[in-house]
DNA sequence: TATTTCTCCTAGACATTCTACCTATACGGC
DNA sequence: GCCGTATAGGTAGAATGTCTAGGAGAAATA
């Protein structure tokens, strides 16, 4: 599907997606991208040079935890889950994107 | 209103508020960011730091045209127009938005 | 054996928004 | 007349986040 943006994502939206997805269960790096393009029937493509540094920088901030597993095809891979932390703060992204999608529609809808 | 985020606003989404509003009719700058504000409902505000480069880029990509006039309060001030290429940019993104707002939608729908 | 897929990673470029400033004029209250 | 606030325009530099473009190794598939 082609591109309609220059970004494939909206900016500030990623730590929520994955956040999101990893509070379905344990996952590794290359799943959490796989699945956000799945569930957004692949309209959203995170890529791997934003998905990485994302990554570590959510496990910084004590979001998330991240161990190191076999995967699915017994290959190494770093599982990563959510703390109690990280709940908190899927919770709190969760309403900020309600508040502000809403606003935006707010504005879009203004008639012509 | 406390803000929930980092950011007033939902980065990429400055264009395409400010393309919306102005279509609307002439605004000046300082009415731009007062019309986001009001029909947000004082969720979205946009400070002057980012309004005014935002404008310029918008009218250095040719999206909008500006001309010097005089305020509802006899002040001078630049109002700004859709020209006819901001017409397609603003249907462009307001597409963009709808998809990638409904694709990050389907991610948060997720039963848990 | 060659290629593709899976899995992790980093560096540097780029765009956008923010904070923090600056300027000037009109208006209201004192 | 003066002072503060609201209205109107602007810039510089920092902070942040995503992207492009690489690199690496191991396993599966052709």
């Amino acid at each position: 599907m082609t591109p309609l943006e220059k970004t494939d994502l909206l900016q500030g939206t990623l730590d929520l997606l994955i956040l999101k997805v990893v509070a379905l269960g344990p996952v590794h790096g290359y799943g959490i991208s796989q699945r956000i393009r799945q569930i957004s029937q692949e309209v959203l493509q995170v890529q791997q040079g934003s998905l990485y540094p994302a990554l570590h920088r959510l496990e910084k901030r004590g979001w998330l935890q991240a161990d190191w597993g076999e995967s699915e095809n017994g290959r190494q891979a770093k599982f990563y889950r959510l703390s109690a932390r990280g709940r908190r703060q899927l919770a709190a992204e969760e309403q900020s994107w309600t508040r502000l999608s809403k606003a935006v529609a707010l504005i879009l809808q203004t008639a012509e």
